[in-house]
RNA sequence: GUGGUUGUAGCUCAGUUGGUUAGAGCACCAGAUUGUGAUUCUGGGGGUCGUGGGUUCGAGCCCCAUCAUCCACCCCA
C-alpha cells in the first residue's frame, strides 16, 4: 500500500479553509439573490458531445473525459479496439468514453435552458455555484478542480442586464473588502468592426488572441504576432491606431468613435459600452478596447474583473453576452448575458490580502470539563439543556488532566470553560471561565444560559490548520 | 502539451567533494504539578530521506525513470 495522495491539481479543505470558502459563497449568494437571480445545478458530468467544440480547439482539449464502462467486456472488444485507433488519430470515440466531467457552468446552462424552454418565464435568472474541472497544468492560481459561481439572465437582449451584472460585481467585490478591483469592459461589435475596417473579418480571432495580450507581453510583441498570424503592415498600422485609443471612458469613447466611424457594428458597440457605464456609474468599470476574451461564442459586452492591481493574479472573474447560445441545442432565439466569479482566485487573493474577518471562525460556545465519572454524567445533562437552547458546546470526551482540556479549548477557539466537579455538584453550581479574559466565578447553574447569552463570540484566529 | 524548480520527522527546515548509528526548532506524549491555560526543567515516541531502478566497497547527496509541488509558456477562473 502506498502513501495515499491526491490527484494534481486538486485540494482538501480544511475546516478554517471551508469556513473561509463559505464567506465568498455566501456573499455572492446573497447577492445574487438580491438581485432577483434563482438557483440551479446540474450534474457534475455531461454527454461529451454537449461540451465539446463549444470551447474552441484549446478547450476541447481540456475536457476530463470518462472512459466507458464495459470496455473489457468480450464483446466489445472489436469496437474498443476501433475506438481506440480513432483516438490514436486525435479523434474522439464513443465507443470509449461518451462522458466528460464539466468545463464551465455556462455550456451546461444552456443545454438546460434549451431542455426546459417551456416551463421557464422569461427572462430567466439563474445562479449556479459548483466545481468544474479543467485538465489544465496546475499553476499560481489555476487548478484541475475549482469552483465557479455564474450568474446568466436569458430571454432578454436588454441591456439593463449588462447594468445590473456589472453591479453585482461591484457590491459582491465590496462586500468581501477588495475595493481596489477592476472591472474591465468592452464589446465584441468593436472588435468586430476593427476586423471590418482592415478588410480581415476573417482573421478576427486571431487579431483578439494577439491584441488580448497587449498589457502582459507590450506593443512590439503584439505586432510581432500579428504578423506572424498573417496581417499586412497596413492592417497592422490600423490595429496600432486602436490600441493607442486611451483616456477615461469618456475620451476613449469618443477617439474610438472617430477611429471606427461609419460603421454600423461599432456604432452599436459604442452605444452600448455608453449605456452601461451611464446606468451602472457605482460600478468601477475600465473601458478596455484591448480585451478580447477566449470563449468565441460572446457576441455583445464582454466583462473581466481583476484582482486589486498590487496582487499578481489573473483574472478573478469573466462574462459576456451570447446571443444565441441555446441554438448550439437546437432552441434558438433565446440571447442571454452571464457573469462568473472565480472563487478560488478570490480566496487566494483575499488570503494574500488578510480581508477574511475574524468573526468568521465560529465554534463551539463553551467547552465542559470532564471532572470524572460521575462528575461528567452531571455535565453531559447540563450541557444537553444549554444545547437545546441552541448553543453549540461539547463535553471533553475523558477524564484529563486540566491542562490537556485547557488546550483542547484553546485549538478549537472556544471561549468559555464550564467546570463542574463534585463541590459544584453538590451546591448546584458550576464554574464558568472566559477563556479570552482569564476571568471566572461561580455561579447557579440557573444562571449558566444567561452568560453565555450576553457574552460575544471569540474574535481571535484559531491556529490550527 | 513545452521548459524549469523543489521533494529529508506531524510542521518549518539543516545535512560539507559520496564515508560510522540522519539532525535542529516547533508540535506531540509522560513526569516535576491528581482543581486552572503561561514559563521553566527532566525524560520519551516518532523517518523504508516522494517512489522504482542504476552506478559504487559504500548513496539523503551522483545517473535514469516515475509521481507530486511551485513557477513560466500556451490557455484560462
Amino acid at each position: 500500500m502506498s502513501k495515499p495522495s491526491l490527484p494534481q491539481g486538486t485540494r482538501d479543505f480544511s475546516s478554517e479553509t471551508v469556513r473561509k470558502r463559505n464567506h465568498i459563497f455566501s456573499t455572492i449568494k446573497s447577492v445574487f439573490e438580491c438581485y432577483g437571480f434563482e438557483p440551479l445545478e446540474t450534474p457534475a458530468m455531461e454527454n461529451l458531445e454537449t461540451l465539446m467544440g463549444k470551447y474552441g480547439e484549446e478547450g476541447d482539449r481540456l475536457i476530463f473525459k470518462i472512459l466507458n464502462n464495459g470496455l473489457n467486456d468480450p464483446k466489445n472488444e472489436t469496437k474498443a479496439k476501433e475506438g481506440f485507433e480513432k483516438l490514436l488519430n486525435g479523434k474522439n470515440s464513443s465507443a470509449l468514453t461518451e462522458r466528460a466531467l464539466k468545463y464551465d457552468l455556462t455550456i451546461p446552462f444552456a443545454r438546460y435552458v434549451a431542455m426546459n424552454h417551456g416551463q421557464l418565464t422569461f427572462p430567466y435568472k439563474r445562479y449556479q455555484i459548483q466545481p468544474v474541472w479543467r485538465a489544465d497544468r496546475p499553476q499560481k492560481g489555476r487548478y484541475r478542480e475549482f469552483t465557479q459561481c455564474d450568474a446568466d439572465v436569458v430571454g432578454s437582449t436588454a441591456l439593463i442586464n449588462e447594468v445590473e451584472l456589472s453591479n453585482i460585481y461591484h457590491e459582491v467585490f465590496i462586500r468581501l473588502g477588495l475595493n481596489k478591483y477592476s472591472l474591465k469592459i468592452n464589446n465584441r461589435k468593436i472588435l468586430s468592426a476593427l476586423a471590418e475596417k482592415i478588410d480581415g473579418s476573417n482573421l478576427l480571432i486571431d487579431i483578439t488572441i494577439a491584441i488580448d495580450k497587449l498589457d502582459k507581453i507590450g506593443i512590439d510583441k503584439v505586432n510581432q504576432e500579428l504578423m506572424q498570424r498573417g496581417l499586412a503592415q497596413n492592417q497592422i498600422d490600423f490595429i496600432n491606431q486602436y490600441l493607442n485609443v486611451n483616456g477615461d471612458n469618456q475620451e476613449k469613447l469618443e477617439k474610438i468613435e472617430k477611429l471606427l466611424s461609419n460603421n454600423n457594428q461599432a456604432t452599436e458597440g459604442i452605444n452600448e459600452l455608453r449605456y452601461i457605464i451611464q446606468v451602472a456609474n457605482k460600478a468601477n468599470i475600465d473601458i478596455d478596447f484591448t480585451l478580447a476574451r477566449g470563449l468565441n461564442y460572446y457576441t455583445g459586452t464582454i466583462f473581466e474583473a481583476k484582482a486589486p492591481a498590487e496582487i499578481q493574479m489573473g483574472s478573478i472573474g469573466g462574462g459576456g453576452r451570447y446571443d444565441n447560445l441555446t441554438a448550439l441545442f437546437g432552441v434558438s432565439n433565446i440571447p442571454g448575458v452571464g457573469i462568473s466569479f472565480g472563487v478560488d482566485r478570490i480566496y487566494d487573493v483575499m488570503d494574500e490580502m488578510n480581508l477574511f474577518p475574524n468573526n468568521i471562525y465560529s465554534s463551539v460556545r463553551a467547552l465542559f470539563f470532564n471532572m470524572g465519572i460521575e462528575e461528567s454524567k452531571f455535565s453531559y445533562s447540563v450541557m444537553q439543556t444549554v444545547r437545546e437552547k441552541g448553543i453549540a458546546c461539547e463535553l471533553y470526551h475523558e477524564h484529563a488532566k486540566l491542562d490537556k482540556q485547557f488546550k483542547y479549548a484553546d485549538k478549537k477557539n472556544i471561549l468559555f470553560a464550564v467546570i463542574i466537579g463534585s463541590q459544584e455538584m453538590n451546591s448546584n453550581t458550576c464554574i464558568l471561565k472566559n477563556l479570552q479574559t482569564g476571568e471566572q466565578q461561580q455561579i447557579p447553574l440557573e444562571e449558566l444560559l444567561n452568560s453565555f447569552k450576553n457574552n460575544s463570540r471569540p474574535l481571535t484566529n484559531p491556529n490550527t490548520h
